[in-house]
RNA sequence: GCGAGCGUGGCGGAACUGGUAUACGCACUAGGCUUAGAACCUAGCGCCGCAAGGAUUGAGGGUUCGACUCCCUCCGCUCGCACCA
């Protein structure tokens, strides 16, 4: 039997809104929490069940901290400027801004029918111009301190777009949706120096209570390498050139030099005889994309020699010069002096070119060093003066010689590097900059925010591959104090209004400043941060750069932005495939036999298999179906009831059942068939106490702990319980609806407001258990013989060892063991767990 | 290749700091209610075995009175990174 939840939960709805019952207060409260979702991208899909995990966690923890006297900030918005919406104007010839006020409003209006407990009064969009008024401050900000800047960078540039595109829209030089060829191409952006902050960024990473899995992917992002930069002068000439090494113990085993493909030097020295050989090479590697490259690693290394040699500084030996794509650009300064023997790509090149191979480490083992490389611990050998010391020993003693000889230096090398800011598309924040004929750059000043973005005719690139905003030269051409400017026509990135949100949710209405002291004091930082492991990366690493940049400001006061980050798992779904690779609607098909799966109409067999949610695979569940066939309650406690919150779960409705049933089971205990309440003022019993109290504790200890599977069970286990027995106790009952609550909070409020209850079960004190009921009186024990269980007997709670002794020589088992003469030799006791009898 | 995580019934999963393995839910079986079905209620339900009993948490080994839990080796799956010198 069903339950009224259509009429129940728009009802609360309305409630929860009348009574702004959730709504946060700025001022100062004994206990504040601030628990933050990673705010969406409204897509004109709308809401996803993967959304709704994490937004129930979220949800969970803000309504139970609130009831247990935190004041609780708990905000949601819109991170809505973007690509999508961009392509869907284009599309449809409408206004970015209205698409994206469509899509808000659908996702506000589902996020509602669920249940989340927000702060409405809070909600902003990246978008609004009161919003990015301040996102550009910040920009002016960075700019002050230099750490915005403009650079000549390689992008991928799609002449048929006429627009930069990101790396992962690349492949084999092509754009992934249209195919359109893309180059790589210098172009002037602006460029953010995340890099000054590397070390701040690694250290402080060790204050923070996030994933272990994600602590190491932003320690391999920033990745810091210690060792040394080199100088080789060229032979016969004034030249030199400096390497990035990771080895200076292994200098003597150097026995060539490699430099990348746009070195600016090669031009340079690449000798007559190369010349046209080193150019053809440097004109094919340019164009290979960094995809490419990265695909060609796992084959064949290329290279060509520019016929220059260089000196080793520690020996003045002669050594080649080559040309490589194996040495990036990118990385420390371009060029590496090569050590085959020790070191795997090098050694591959040099067997591929016949280079000299000369082993500097010695090994343990018997190992030819002709056939592969030793990367090792060993000691040094073929190294002058440095033989016999360790590598250790080595690294430290060749650096203090090359510094003492004006030929190199110690050096800490990082793989992060700076962010590239600026995007050739509409909607986007503008930048506030102007520009001079000279191309000098003005930064506005705070009066002249925000710089809105102008109105244009098309929101595609112009003619000369300009950006749109370049569309507008009214908005463009800008006179001040009789000189003319023209405006910054780039625009900024996604990332930037996702990197300040959560601060301007503590002070949102605030038009002097992003936010005030006082509110940031009071609220920061975020205390619980719930999201995907898709942002481990860029989101949290540009967001952690930004914070530490207004600390610097003295603007907030906490060196890290989120405290506690968690990480939800994908919400995954069984697909079903024909035999042509076919995809089959769930509803189309149905479990012939077990295991075996067939297309209902036509009884073809299908494959099943667990994969990512997607259209192509018929396999997406939609929220709002879900909420209109079994309510929000059961969607909400059904996607915590799946399994443990970080792990990756498959979709599977039968359990969704289950738990609409649990639902309707404790709907049922307190309602009879016509709707007549069964609730009575009885006492409750010892027995309907001792479950509640049990009940209670392990709720809350696992709410703590994000372990909704767990709590919910306990909560089914109570209902179970409860059926068993006679009365239907209001009290009893209104406590159980406290810690139902914050799982599913609408049925929570229906029963509480008909058992009584005062007010709103969610803005309820938080029921505390009572340790005396919640412990046992009776327990069973298990009498184990070596270990194995052998019995279960019950005894009353805290019985000691000699009654249990007692009982347990009556066990069968022991008994026949004692009969045939064996001896107890020790007896392990544990109160309440088990008696282990050791026999000979 | 490097790094991280995971592996428990037919399925999703539970098991606190080493102490009753399989809680809770699904599926399934039998019975009740019903003209019938749905819903609901009751009981059963990991494996082998008629039973006594035995083996069992990916495989193998170790520590321990006792291991899903700790240590070592291996296998499998998932995710992230990857010519970073």
């Amino acid at each position: 039997m069903s339950y009224p939840f259509k009429e129940i939960e728009p009802k609360w709805q309305d409630k929860w809104d009348e009574a702004q019952a959730f709504s946060a207060k700025n001022q100062d409260s004994e206990k504040k929490y601030y628990v933050l979702d990673m705010f969406p991208y409204p897509s004109g899909a709308g809401l996803h069940v993967g959304h709704v995990e994490g937004y129930t966690a979220s949800d969970i923890i803000a309504r139970a901290k609130r009831a247990q006297g935190y004041n609780v900030l708990h905000p949601m918005g819109w991170d809505a400027f973007g690509l999508p919406a961009e392509r869907a104007a284009v599309r449809e010839g409408r206004h970015p801004e209205e698409i994206t006020k469509e899509n808000v409003s659908n996702f506000k209006q589902q996020l509602r029918s669920l249940g989340f407990s927000y702060d409405w009064e809070r909600e902003f969009s990246t978008t609004d111009p009161e919003y990015y008024r301040w996102t550009q401050w910040i920009f002016l900000k960075l700019y002050e301190k230099g750490l915005a800047y403009q650079a000549d960078v390689p992008v991928n540039w799609c002449p048929a777009l006429g627009t930069v595109l990101a790396n992962e829209e690349v492949q084999d030089g092509k754009y992934v949706e249209t195919g359109d060829p893309v180059e790589r191409r210098n172009m002037k952006q602006w460029m953010l120096k995340i890099t000054a902050y590397a070390d701040r960024l690694l250290d402080d990473l060790e204050l923070l209570d996030w994933p272990a899995g994600v602590i190491e992917m932003q320690r391999a992002w920033i990745g810091k390498s210690r060792g040394a930069e080199v100088d080789f002068a060229i032979a016969d000439s004034e030249t030199k050139f400096t390497v990035f090494t990771t080895r200076p113990d292994t200098l003597f085993g150097a026995t060539y030099c490699v430099l990348a493909p746009e070195h600016p030097l090669v031009t340079q020295i690449t000798s007559s005889e190369q010349q046209s050989a080193v150019q053809d090479y440097v004109q094919w590697a340019k164009n290979r994309s960094d995809m490419d490259r990265q695909l060609a690693a796992e084959k064949e290394k290329t290279g060509v020699f520019t016929g220059a040699y260089a000196l080793n500084p520690v020996n003045g030996q002669k050594i080649p010069v080559w040309v490589a794509d194996y040495v990036l650009m990118t990385y420390g300064t371009g060029a590496i002096m090569a050590v085959p023997a020790h070191d795997e790509r090098d050694h591959a090149f040099a067997k591929k070119f016949n280079l000299p191979i000369v082993q500097v480490i010695s090994s343990e083992k018997e190992i030819d060093i002709q056939e592969s490389a030793y990367s090792g611990d060993g000691k040094l050998m073929n190294s002058d003066s440095f033989n016999g010391l360790s590598v250790a020993e080595g690294k430290a003693k060749v650096i203090a010689a090359l510094e003492v000889n004006g030929c190199g230096k110690g050096k800490e090398q990082f793989k992060l590097r700076d962010w590239l800011f600026s995007r050739q598309r509409y909607w986007g924040e503008p930048f506030p900059i102007l520009k001079d004929a000279n191309g000098q750059v003005y930064p506005l000043s705070e009066e002249d925010l925000p710089v809105s973005l102008p109105f244009v005719e098309e929101y595609k690139p112009t003619a000369d591959g300009q950006p749109p905003l370049a569309r507008n030269q009214e908005w463009v051409q800008v006179t001040r104090d009789g000189k003319n400017f023209e405006r910054e026509t780039n625009t900024m990135p996604q990332w930037a209004g996702s990197c300040w949100y959560y601060l301007r949710f503590m002070d949102p209405k605030n038009n002097q400043a992003p936010f005030s002291k006082e509110a940031e004091n009071l609220w920061g930082p975020v205390d619980l941060y719930i999201g995907g492991v898709e942002h481990a990366v860029l989101h949290l690493l540009y967001s952690r750069f930004w914070h530490k940049v207004l600390y610097d400001c003295g603007l907030v006061h906490t060196k890290e932005p989120f405290q506690k980050l968690f990480n939800q798992g994908m919400i995954l779904a069984y697909s079903y495939r024909d035999k042509n690779g076919k995809y089959h609607h769930p509803d189309d098909v149905k479990e012939e036999s077990p295991g075996k799966w067939v297309v209902t109409k036509t009884g073809d067999s299908v494959v099943t298999q667990v994969e990512k949610m997607s259209k192509s695979k018929l396999n997406v569940v939609n929220p709002n179906d879900v909420v209109a066939q079994y309510g929000a309650d059961s969607l909400r406690v059904y996607e915590m009831f799946m399994g443990p919150l970080d792990r990756d779960k498959p979709w599977a409705q039968n359990g969704l059942v289950g738990v609409f049933k649990f639902l309707s089971k404790l709907w049922r205990l307190v309602n009879d068939d016509k709707g007549q309440s069964l609730l009575d003022d009885s006492e409750p019993t010892e027995e309907q106490l001792k479950v509640l109290h049990q009940t209670i504790k392990k709720v809350t200890t696992d709410i703590n702990n994000l372990s909704f599977n767990t709590a919910i069970s306990q909560m089914m286990i109570f209902v179970n319980e409860m059926s068993k027995t006679k009365t239907r106790p209001k009290s009893l009952i209104r406590s159980f609806v406290q810690v139902l609550a914050p799982f599913a909070p609408h049925i929570a409020e229906e029963i509480w407001s008909q058992a009584g209850g005062k007010g709103l079960v969610c803005l309820a004190k938080w029921p505390e258990h009572d340790e005396s009921y919640s412990k046992a009186d009776s327990v069973t024990l298990a009498i184990q013989v070596m270990g194995k269980t052998k019995a279960k007997l019950d005894f009353d709670a805290d019985a000691d060892e000699e009654t249990v002794l007692t009982a347990a020589k009556e066990v069968g088992f022991v008994k026949n063991q004692l009969a045939e003469g064996k001896s107890i030799r020790k007896v392990i006791f544990v109160k309440n767990r088990i008696l282990n009898l050791i026999i000979n």
